[in-house]
DNA sequence: GCCCAGGTGTTTC
DNA sequence: GAAACACATGGG
């Protein structure tokens, strides 16, 4: 049964890699930023790009919206779509002044914030859910490319199944906890990184004969 | 030089 | 509606 699995499948990439401490951030704002700013895109390129905002002391919400969008494109160049994600970036610190700061914001019902989150152009899913989930501290399971290839190559989801289902999975079938989500996702993003890539990475992949 | 990375929005059939 | 496309740097 599908419960059983995931368990089973979390106890399995616990046991072979152990904690993955994320998200790698100093700040709850940090935490958002990543968040978009890592869209298809490596962590090591994400990471220069925050080294440099925190280089010129820009690293805060007022101090971003107040920035140039050439600016900060310029600033972030090193996490690829530089253009696109400036403009998302700004829409973002745009909703956060609308809604108060960053405290308040988690302060109001997660499924309406979650809802509100989406409105904001250049916020999908991932990225909604990375924000509740790793700067939240609520229990929203973030799903991804990995998690889909992973769950697909052992027959749990259709190849097809869309974001909201395989989410549903997790969230209809694991204690609802936030820190168990953390550490589960980054564990899927472990694996998938470095033993789901090819067919024949199986071979070694510590959830072989799952 | 080619492929991919902790996606999302827009355009096109 | 879904499929295709645009966005772009840096590491393997």
């Amino acid at each position: 049964m599908t419960k059983n699995t995931l368990v089973l499948i979390y106890n399995k990439l616990y046991k072979s890699f152990g904690p993955q401490h994320w998200w790698p951030a100093k700040t709850k704002f940090e935490v958002m930023v990543g968040a978009i700013l890592t869209q298809n895109t490596a962590w090591g390129n994400v990471e220069k790009a925050i080294a440099s905002l925190r280089k010129e002391n820009l690293l805060s919400p007022q101090k971003l919206l107040r920035l140039p969008l050439r600016h900060m494109a310029s600033l972030i160049k090193s996490c690829g779509y530089y253009n696109v994600k400036a403009k998302r970036l700004k829409n973002f610190l745009k909703f956060i002044k609308k809604k108060g700061g960053v405290a308040k914001l988690f302060k109001e019902d997660p499924f309406v914030l979650r809802r509100e989150l989406l409105e904001v152009n250049g916020v999908g899913e991932e990225t909604a859910d990375s924000i509740l989930l790793y700067a939240g501290n609520l229990p929203f399971f973030v799903v991804d490319a990995y998690t889909k290839r992973i769950l697909y190559r052992h027959n749990l989801i259709d190849k097809k199944a869309d974001y909201a289902h395989v989410q549903k999975l997790f969230m209809d079938n694991l204690k609802r906890d936030a820190d168990l989500f953390n550490e589960y996702h980054a564990l899927l993003v472990k694996v998938g990184k470095h033993y789901c890539k090819k067919k024949a990475d199986c071979g070694n992949c510590p959830l072989k004969g799952v």
